[in-house]
This record gives C-alpha cells, structure tokens and sequence, in this order.
DNA sequence: TTGAAAGCGCTAACAG
DNA sequence: CTGTTAGCGCTTTCAA
C-alpha cells in the first residue's frame, strides 16, 4: 500500500509524518506555532476558526504534540514516583491504586518504585525528583532517602508512615498506637489474658507503637506485659507461618494471638489449622488492615481495618499540593482506623485439647 | 543559618544553586558543558583530572544533570506504560513487579496504569507513548487500545495476553488451551466425571481457550461436555463466592469445580465451607494461577501455575528490544505452566450428605 | 486573537 | 581528550 502526505510541495512518508512537530503543524494549517500551541494547551484563547484549522492539520497527519519540549520548557514532568517496599503486598496495592486514581484525576501520572525494601533503589528512585524526572515522591515505608534537599523542602515529598518523628515532611497515617490499644481490648473484652504478639520487624515504628498500645491496654487491665509473648517477624505469610509455629511449640495452651498484619494472620490460621487448633473455639486470632481477603479467610479474620484508599488518595492530593504550591495546613494527618468482628476471634474456655 | 555560594563572583542563595544548570557546572570547573555532559554520562571518555573537578563542582552546589533536556535532545524518556486492569489483583501485582525490576535493569521506569478495565484510561495511556512521554506500552488485558500506530510497528508495544489474533504485536503468554486440558485431566484422573467450571467473562480469549482445554479433554476420556455445568463470572473473589452458590444451588452433589483463577477458588472454598462442604472430602478444587496465598488457603490449592516473573522479566525485555531496534525473532512467545498438586483435589467418592 | 522570537537544559556532531 | 555550536519541541512574554 502507498502512503504518503503532501505538505508545502513535499512528500512524506508514513513515518516522516510521525516525527512532524508543532512548527510542521503550523506550517500546515497556515498559522504560528504559538497558536498551534494555544489551540491545544488553551483552546478557549484560540478563535472557533483557527482551532478548526489547527485541529484538522494535526489531525490529517496523526500529530499529537510530544511532551518532551512542554515538559523541558515547564520545568515539570507531571510525573510522580510512589515508592512501595512491595507492590504483591495486598496492603499497598490499594493504596498505590488510590494514588494512581488521584494523580490521574489531576493530569499526573505515576512512576511506579517497588523498592525491596532495598535504600540503594530507594535513592535512584529518590533522584529521579532531583533530576525533575518526576515533580515530587510518596513512600509508603518506613525509611527516608536521606537526601537534604527534602528536608529543606526543596523538592516535594510525602510519607504515608511515621517514620522517625520529622516535622519537615508532610505525612498521612493511622494512629497505630490507638490501633494496637483497640485490638487489645477487643481480646481483652472475650476474656483472654495471655495475648501472644506477632509483630513486624522490631525497629519499624508501627510496629513500636502497635505494641505500645498493646501495653497500654494490658496496663489499663492490670494484666503484667511479659516480653516473652512478644513475636518479632515479617509482614509475610510465610514468616508469620513460622512465628505460629514458635508460638504453640512455646505455648501449646495459647488463647489468643495478636498479629500486626492480616498477610501474618493467614499464615498463623494455615499452622493452627494444620494443628488442629480451632479458630476461634480454641484460639483467638485478631490482626489489622482488613486486606479484601481478610473477609475469605477460614475463619474470616477480625481485624482493625487500616483506611488504604483515604490513604492513597489524600497523600497524593497533599503531594500534588505542595507541588502545585498550595501547601496544606497541617504537617500531620491522622486517618480512623476500625474495629471489623468478623469470625476469628471468640470468648475465652479454659483448655480442652 | 546563612547559606550562600559565591560562584563567579556573585552570591546564589540555596534555591538558586538547585536552579543551576550544566553550563553553570562548566563554569565553576573550567570546562565546556561538553564536558561537563560526558563526565556524567560517559566518564570513561574524560580525563581523571577533569572528571574531578566537575565532579567537585557538582557536589558544592548539589548539582544533578537533569533528565528533560536530555530527554527532549534525544527524543526518549526512558518511561514505559505498564496497563493492568487492577494492580490489586494477585494475579498482576507479581507480573507488574517483575517488569518493574526488568525495566530498572536497563536503566527504564515503569509509569503505572491501573485502567480498571475502561477504554478511556486504556487510551490516554496509550497517547503517552504517542506524546513520548513514555517510549513503550505493555497491554496486560485483553482490550487494545485501537491505535493504528502501534500496528503499524511504528510505536513499541507487547502483550501479555492472546487477544484477538493479532500477528502485528509481539506477544508473551502461555498456552491456555493445555492449561485448561491439564487442569481437567487432573480431575478426570481422579475419578471426578461431572465438572463444573467458574470462568471469567465469556468474551476473554484466556476463557475461551481454557474452556475449549477442557472440553478437548472431556472429549478425549468420552464424556459429553454439558454447557450447564459451565458458569460464567468475573476474576474475582466476591463473584467466585456467587458462582458457588449457584453451584451448590443447582447442583448439590457436585464432586468437582475447575475454576479458572485462584482468586475465584478463595470465594468458592468460602462458599463451601459456610455450607459444610468439605474439601476435598467430598468437592475437589482446582484452579489456574498459583498466586503466593494459594499455598496458605484452607486446604492448600491444587492450581496450573503461570510463570507471572517470567511474563513479566521477559514481556519487559521484550519491549525494550524493540524500542531499542533490538527486534526480537519471534512474535509470540509461549511460556511453561506447571501442575502444582496441594491439597483441594482428591479421589472421587460417591456422595453421603 | 495572533505572531515573532527567545530560550528551557541537554547532547552530539564536528573540529581541534 | 576537550570545546564550539546547533538544535531537540515546546511555551511564553511581548508586541501587533
């Protein structure tokens, strides 16, 4: 087949037509390149007829313009990098989703930055905002790519975790020592008193503040805290399969289990079940973020639901805010969690194996 | 705290210095922009001594080279749309962070396209690598963006998925047909003859071959391939929960499902615990996929794995072959799948409610 | 409402 | 090994 495009006394090929940029177009359509421009970036500045104009000569030759020279010109990239230490994590994919939702609802889009948990890979990502390959960064972890010119707030940056207290990052996040309190009392109310913990690595401050309201709940109930109930682990199934398997080979009487993650809990259910423990005739299980199949499990789990969507949503918005510079009041937002009873949890009986 | 820099003779505050560009950097060293170019992105063609000093000059003011203007000088972006219908999906999440980690390797991003299955936002993504905001697009869903660019080969994309037979588009997948052949053999073998199948949408390629897999395996142990038995639904756990009931509803003696994703079995095995089914007692579970919980379901599920990395590693490396006139020798690449036996199928017994 | 013109920051010939 | 120079494609004053 033949193809080919007569402009201003030359023949095009197909692909030649492909590289034709904005002075090309208005070449065409026998106007500026300013007003090319305008017709596409401001078309209300631009006449009915000439935007006709303008439109039917792009259109003719399959223009759209690139935004390399818009993006160069601006200074801006309209890109934004979300750093997630795993996309596979049932907990951050509904906030990443959330995020891509709010960054596309304002004309951004999303550099996806699944990090490992690995800082070299944090701080390439990091860079690219130096390098204006992205206007600004949300991380969703618990660690900063300790880069000066965030804290100087010179380059956009939002957290969704608490991280080490730092009044110069804008963050979103629950108050996870009101979570762990609640998830204690919940346990607390069936009756039980030895609440065996599994945590997520000891230094991550969610993890600190979930077990100190773990403690706080224990105080409120006069119930001593023993150390020896506190199980340090990963947010992962597997490995929270291994902390269950430590828990009834230390505790075979055990009566409730408090894990930090849902993906932990459904590794706990998998040993007790393979146990023959009954969940939640024998052994209480509760946990927090209420992932969406946390309602599927067997039983299906109680949890404390953790507001990923909110999450997502508000950090991007307060991002693009700062980028846009609307800065947000407030440094630190605290969103509600909630207590979801479903299944897994019951009243405490003394034990009958 | 004063902060200041005294280049050339003037004093820049600290937001000046992150406005400076190369040839501010060629300046304080002494050297042309060319150089300062190349000490970045060809240090092995400067000398020692004068990648140094760049160096050192960089490093005073925190200069990094940013990537727009050479973005526009050579008309790429390094960026490449990756489209999922939802990022949430453990069936994607895997596939997504595996291209992310390939990309990364040869120095690519991933921009994020969580589509929800909607045209719209499959198409401006689509635009992007029209507007060479990105160089490349993997399509992880069924639907193309109906641009002719792309199969004219003018513009590189891969798909992870069959779609309609398209012998212009480069083309990573696994051969559903034997999937759904294997799956059912497995069944067949054990002794199970009334088969039901869960599927997703009707229209899905991926269905469709999986359905005729079984039906070529009915075939060949001589049993009549009754449509009744097949129902059709979405890829998910909440409507894989609805199927089921309907199953039970219509078919209470049912010894056997074939559900084609694993995250529809997690709603069927609910289903059927809620209704004292056991399994595999008395039903037998099969599904595709093998996402990482299928292994901690209650039982384990018996499931046709699909290499989710590979797909992933290899439709990146795909892509990036093609955006860098590497063309790949093949247009579609079938990858293995694997039977993974765990506990949801057993023998056939004849039913005792 | 439209046009002319000056860059944005970088790269890549080409020349030395 | 290093410097000069001409753009890449677009936006944006400023002037008409």
């Amino acid at each position: 087949m033949l193809w080919f495009m007569l402009i201003n006394h030359s023949i095009l090929s197909r692909a030649q037509v492909a590289k034709l940029n904005i002075n090309d177009i208005a070449l065409i359509a026998g106007v500026s390149n300013a007003t090319v421009s305008r017709a596409f970036r401001e078309p209300q500045k631009v006449s009915q007829k000439t935007r006709d104009k303008v439109m039917l000569a792009a259109k003719n030759v399959g223009f759209t313009p690139s935004s390399l020279g818009a993006s160069l010109k601006q200074g801006r990239s309209y890109n934004i990098v979300v750093l997630v230490p795993d996309i596979t994590n049932p907990y951050f994919s509904p906030i990443v989703r959330a995020m891509e939702q709010a960054a596309n609802a304002r004309g951004y889009s999303v550099l996806l930055g699944d990090t490992q948990d690995c800082p070299d890979r944090e701080r390439s990502y990091a860079k690219m905002v130096k390098s204006k390959q992205a206007d600004g960064i949300i991380i969703n972890s618990q660690r900063l790519p300790l880069d000066l010119d965030f804290e100087q707030e010179l380059l956009p940056i939002v957290s969704t975790s608490e991280l080490v207290e730092n009044d110069r990052i804008y963050r979103i996040g629950v108050d996870n020592i009101a979570i762990g309190k609640l998830a204690t009392e919940h346990l607390l109310a069936l009756g039980h008193t030895r609440i065996a913990v599994v945590s997520g690595n000891e230094p991550l401050r969610s993890c600190q503040d979930r077990l100190l309201g773990y403690k706080l709940a224990l105080a409120e109930a006069n119930i001593a805290f023993d150390p020896a109930l506190v199980y340090y682990t990963q947010y992962s199934t597997a490995t929270g399969a291994k902390a269950a398997e430590k828990i009834v080979a230390d505790i075979p009487n055990i009566s409730a289990i408090f894990s930090f993650g849902d993906l932990i809990s459904i590794g706990i259910l998998h040993v007790l079940h393979k146990m023959n423990y009954q969940v939640p005739q024998q052994v209480s299980l509760i946990s927090i973020d209420d992932i969406s199949l946390a309602m599927y499990c067997t039983p299906p789990l109680t949890t404390v639901a953790q507001p990923m969507n909110t999450l997502g949503e508000l950090s991007m918005n307060t991002l693009i805010d700062l980028i846009e510079k609307k800065p947000p009041e407030r440094k630190l937002t605290l969103l509600a969690h909630k207590l979801i009873c479903r299944e897994s949890t019951g009243q405490y009986k003394p034990y009958t194996r």
